[in-house]
DNA sequence: ATAACAATGTTAATAAATTAACATAAAAAT
DNA sequence: ATTTTTATGTTAATTTATTAACATTGTTAT
């Protein structure tokens, strides 16, 4: 069961979700497609054609109930036991990322961290403990993580990602400037943040000519 | 010209060219698609697709040169003057992302931060001096800083983008989770990492049932 | 009461992105 | 020499994603 959602779909239901929430805390109880869609920049028809395939329905003239939404998307877009992650390499960025969940998602929830750096291994980072990368085999296992998020040296890349891959890992979510490789049974995104800058440099450039 | 690139093309382009800039360090002279393909998880079609759309020829059977394609990406994707980028707010975020830029790319370079921390004013960073962000307007006419990478607290995220744009900003890339409104001749360009996350969680779900 | 309005939900149309099909040609094998 | 192989480049087909069109229906205004 929504199993076909598209993908662009899916990141949105996140993106609302976000938005929901920021929504929620400030009282609000209804929104409007078109109010979800100026947060998102998107149209209202993309909105609503998003939530029609998860099959919710608003009130006319009022609109989306914001917390039944919220808990909507939860069902669709969240496990229900929720997902153990693990950080690989706790340096500069690492350490945001850790910071940055610190709270965030009850569903998703950082349980170790690994690391080289003798400095590193046994202390805890934001509640977060680190462990040696030597164990991540056993760790992985017996925390049962499902994902990873890799933010190691680039060098390091390729065999983090075997590791993981060995130890039995779900997905990856690789942040190394490095495309990694994977079996097929293993979801992998990754994500550079030099092609999002030279993105917008692009488009800053053409906009001027 | 080259203004009706795909955006995914332009996204890939800069992709190969990371790829590429690999290779090239390695002395590898020539590559084919199927190569490039494979490193970054895509099929060959759409990588000679993709440089059909820029014009450039390989060789028949020897694929293509690695450095001609090098220097033709840049000449699609890079401004010729270069693009000077501000970070606004120099966190944990703010201080991993100048260490990753730190002389990655001369084309793209971070020549100023942002802060209101007193602490943090007036000091450098890998190189990058950090303003208040009370100097932000002169600061970037003075610099001729066309784009601006956002990783201010979400509370500050909308004033942030304000005073940019009253400073003339001509892009932002947003790294902050709160979505902000800018004028449509500014690029913005927007990410957030627990939309990935749960991207990729939500494909582990699902790979399970 | 009735008309105008403003929202949702859905189908149809369009646009963007990817993939398939294939023509071509140099290199390698026979 | 000829055939086979293996690569590129391009057009056509398909798939995916977005947008437009519109039917529907409470709500508000007249
Ligand atoms: N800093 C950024 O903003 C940024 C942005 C995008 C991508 N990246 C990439 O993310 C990665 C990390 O960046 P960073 O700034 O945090 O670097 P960093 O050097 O601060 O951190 C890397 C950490 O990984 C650890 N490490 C090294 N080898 C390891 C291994 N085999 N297993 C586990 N841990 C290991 C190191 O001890 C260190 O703590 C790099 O590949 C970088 O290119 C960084
Ligand atoms: N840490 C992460 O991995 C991560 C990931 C995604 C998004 N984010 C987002 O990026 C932002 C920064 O994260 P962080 O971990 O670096 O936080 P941080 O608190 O470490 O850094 C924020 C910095 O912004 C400065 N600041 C505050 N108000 C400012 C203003 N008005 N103008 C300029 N600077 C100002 C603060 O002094 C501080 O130095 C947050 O919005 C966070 O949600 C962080």
């Amino acid at each position: 069961m929504m199993k076909n959602l598209p993908h662009k779909t899916i990141e949105r239901l996140s993106q609302y979700r976000r938005a929901l929430l920021i929504c929620l805390e400030k009282g609000q109880t209804h929104i409007y497609s078109h109010e979800i869609a100026k947060i998102q920049h998107i149209t209202a028809v993309q909105v609503r054609r998003d939530l029609m395939l998860i099959g919710y329905t608003g009130t006319l003239r009022k609109g989306y109930n914001v917390k039944d939404l919220i808990d909507l998307i939860g069902n669709i877009i969240d496990s229900t036991e929720g997902i153990n992650v693990a950080i690989l390499g706790m340096g500069n960025l690492g350490r945001a990322l850790i910071n940055y969940f610190a709270g965030k998602r009850s569903q998703l929830k950082i349980v170790a961290g690994f690391d080289i750096n003798p400095d590193k291994i046994g202390n805890t980072m934001s509640g977060v403990p680190c462990y040696s990368s030597e164990d991540m085999n056993r760790i992985i296992k017996e925390k049962n993580i499902k994902v990873g998020i890799m933010t190691v040296p680039a060098d390091f890349a390729n065999a983090t990602a075997d590791q993981l891959v060995k130890a039995g890992i779900r997905g990856i979510l690789n942040y190394t400037p490095k495309p990694v490789n994977v079996p097929d049974n293993v979801y992998l995104e990754e994500y550079d943040m030099i092609t999002s800058l030279e993105k917008v440099a692009f488009f800053v450039k053409i906009n001027d000519e």
